[in-house]
DNA sequence: TAAAAATACTCCATAGGTATTTTAT
DNA sequence: ATAAAATACCTATGGAGTATTTTTA
């Protein structure tokens, strides 16, 4: 049994069609309409359910190429594999980062990574945490930069954590703590802040804090990212929490430090545990701290 | 490509040996050897660091071989997923049940099975259930029936719960509590009861009762079958809760239901969310009920 | 020097190509 | 009538066998 042929399967599966799958497999009509005789009678049972004018896959040809799926996914690994081995870092990696930490983060992580290993090639993904950990288990980008502990346990999923970020409050140069050299959490108590949409983890992270030291939203308004945050500040509609790594030197706003231990998040490296690139993404991982 | 290549790989990996290799693989030798360097100078990269004295694995060799393993594997289960597609019911299924359920529920459970799909080979072991999961994972079985939910959760296994197996009181026939039909949760506090040993789910199970209703655990006995702890209770040592279904018709012991709602234990069939057998398995645990 | 992998060579099964036929709409 | 799968037939490749050579511990 031949590896092609499963590759054939899948791309007849796919077409419902011989000859586009033929194309697509390289091959001649003939040759494939013959490759895939002589699989169903090695097998014993009919793959696909065919006259010249209609292909149909059977339920256990269904099955089987469920798993010839697996199959070609495992091959294309070991591609991958060989290829990594041959040029550890001449290789492609796509990375993801969320849209609170991409622009603050990326452009002093990049630089490092490229430093340390100059034939890598990157690919760089801004989206939220939750598209990021689709994609990432879908094989679309091999690692993202994520605040952990992520907001669902994924066993298949493992991290390094690089840093922490804590928060700062952000207010207005007019507001009443903008001489405060430290604030102290139960200050706040009675503010509300100003936070981000739906789906931004800086939003999750803000709340838990807000639950933590009893603030709550200002509910008429969410920002879509955290420059519009910053600006809305800039214009007096409130205050909110920026974490360190966003906070700019000689800016119009004034960030206070909260007393220790401030509110933080954590964000790590995370990639697949299965995944091939997995040592190249750890010594990148450890290359950062 | 020849899925072949793969277990050669992997034969030659586990003898260390080209000759102890193509003997597994019903092979010559040169005809191995020959194989090999044509996967090697295909991948482009050495599996197999090798002289005429000895054979040992290279790193990027180590890494194939372990995506090979899956390969292999993945081919495996369709050729069972085509012989149960052949004759669905004339398959062998191993079977796992811990050993408080086991000596009770089999009797009842297997000629159910066997009624329903008399082709069937089936095989038993009865194990603890902390072994039975690894079991199940391991693929060495393909079923277990265990109390849900398990002690761990564990996202490639799913389970179709069969039925509730309430606890009773069992006391012998001269204690206070022997005249009772029935007996409320909060009569017991102060009592205290005897349990199964270490590893044993029955006891992590009274246990949990135990806390919820304030009794505590005879320190100084612990049973390592349900049987033992029957005859202690006989032999008037204490008291304990018996699962309903292991109680017996004109027995010495006095079995005393409690209020409802009753303390239970939740029976269900566990198998790999992966498993060839699943659709078979859902069959057979909705005929369970 | 002996055990084990590699080489040399031969053979045959089979995968794949082209030309053609069959078949269902 | 036409599009598409199946068949026929031929070729080339490659996988496997036996006999032999090379290598190194």
């Amino acid at each position: 049994m031949n590896i092609r042929d499963f590759q054939y399967i899948i791309s007849i599966a796919k077409h419902s069609h011989f000859g586009k799958a033929a194309e697509e497999c390289n091959v001649s009509q003939p040759a494939l309409s013959m490759q895939i005789q002589k699989l169903e009678s090695a097998f014993g049972v009919k793959i696909f359910e065919r006259n010249n004018k209609h292909v149909m896959v059977t339920d256990i040809g269904r099955k089987i190429i469920e798993r010839a799926k697996n199959i070609i996914d495992e091959t294309q690994r070991i591609d991958e594999l060989i290829k990594i081995a041959k040029d550890p870092e001449a290789v492609e990696i796509r990375i993801g980062a969320f849209p609170t930490l991409a622009p603050y983060f990326l452009p002093v992580a990049i630089p490092k990574i490229i430093k340390k290993f100059p034939k890598l090639k990157i690919f760089l993904i801004e989206e939220k945490t939750e598209v990021l950990i689709k994609k990432l288990l879908a094989g679309e980008i091999d690692t993202a930069f994520l605040a952990t502990p992520l907001p669902m346990e994924i066993p298949t999923i493992e991290y390094s954590v690089l840093f922490e970020d804590e928060f700062l409050l952000a207010v207005p140069p007019s507001h009443k703590f903008a001489g405060n050299k430290v604030i102290n959490r139960n200050e706040l108590s009675g503010e509300s802040l100003l936070l981000m949409d739906d789906g931004h983890c800086l939003r999750e992270q803000a709340l838990d804090i807000c639950s933590l030291i009893g603030v709550r939203e200002k509910e008429q308004f969410r920002a879509t990212s955290l420059e519009t945050l910053r600006q809305m500040v800039i214009a007096n509609v409130g205050i909110t929490l920026i974490p360190k790594i966003a906070v700019r030197e000689n800016d119009t706003l004034v960030y206070i430090p909260f007393h220790k231990p401030p509110p933080k998040r954590t964000i790590s490296m995370v990639w697949r545990s299965s995944s091939v690139k997995k040592e190249l993404l750890l010594k990148i991982a450890q290359n950062m701290i």
